[in-house]
DNA sequence: GTTAAAATCACCCTAAAGTATGACGGATAA
DNA sequence: TTATCCGTCATACTTTAGGGTGATTTTAAC
């Protein structure tokens, strides 16, 4: 008898569930889960056997039951939040205070103004070709203006003849 | 009597999902909706009048709340889906006297703090041999860094490094 | 405990940088 | 005009830098 009602009741219970999401196919999936999860409770004959030991322990369960049911049909219908992160890439604008040239220490240093270029170019980030491409010159002609500038500057590396050279503003 | 038990039994429920959830804040809102709602119906003496008409009913409430429950916590708990969405902004560094390291450069390129350590001695015009021996590793342990860094820094030289490195405020 | 990233090192090879030396024409200043 | 510097280029050679691959170890996060 009770149980005859039971299954009604809980069909009741899908219809409203089924009816507010319809649309979607999990709706299936859900009716036959609830189904067969409290088909099995009545076939283990355990919602009479608690029933009689306490009415509350087995709303608990349903309680229980249900709301681990509602989070799993959440997380299959609900579309996911999109959290739109927006990473701002710098594109960096160099505005320190504008460069002078130091020509004090160009002309102790004698340092010519050819050799002048050709540092600026290194410390862009050039390679002796590519200076020697800018400047209409050969590759050889750079490489003695580099030599020339270490010797004039005390370096023995294009890094190091950088480093020397902004420090004396020689470039920016 | 049954009033009293109905509590301990709703209470033992919370207990459970509050174990289960405990150390997400929701479950303080979660506690107290469901102590609400079935306050409620105790209040209304609906439970008592259910009863006699059909234990199906309540139970079928039961479960419809309890899974709308469900539904609710899930979308609260349910951790959005990241999407980065890379906008490229100009910023302008102001290049002042005193240095400060652009972190976010840094983990936007992934380098590490080695390969910053080796970027540093670089502009400082060292050569990797000695750029391995101030940092007591081999010089094969620089050129892997060094290689790292110019994929990272989308360069082909040191020069070229260095240069893109202290537009980013990378170095000082 | 497994995965992931960082740090370390090795070997081989090519390309680029740097050294040394010499040469030649055009300025230019003593 | 002669000595000097500048800019150009060359040849030969050595050293350093850089690419590719793979391996081991440590550390950190999950």
């Amino acid at each position: 008898m009770c149980t005859k009602n039971a299954q009604t009741a809980v069909f009741y219970t899908e219809m409203t569930v089924l009816s507010a999401i319809k649309r979607n196919k999990q709706n299936i999936v859900y009716g036959v889960v609830a189904a067969v999860l409290l088909s099995a409770l009545q076939w283990l004959e355990l919602r009479f056997v608690i029933f009689q030991h306490s009415f509350e322990i087995y709303a608990g369960a349903i309680a229980l039951i249900f709301t681990g049911l509602g989070i799993w049909l959440a997380q299959k219908l609900i579309k996911p939040k999109v959290k739109t992160v927006v990473v701002e890439k710098e594109v960096v604008i160099t505005n320190g205070p504008e460069f002078v040239l130091n020509e004090a220490a160009m002309e102790d240093l004698r340092i010519s103004k050819r050799e002048l270029e050709v540092l600026q170019l290194m410390a862009d980030g050039l390679s002796n070709q590519e200076i020697a491409g800018r400047l209409f010159v050969s590759l050889n002609t750079v490489k003695t203006h580099s030599s020339n500038l270490f010797e004039k500057l005390e370096a023995e590396r294009r890094t190091q003849a950088i480093e020397k050279a902004k420090r004396l503003s020689l470039i920016g």
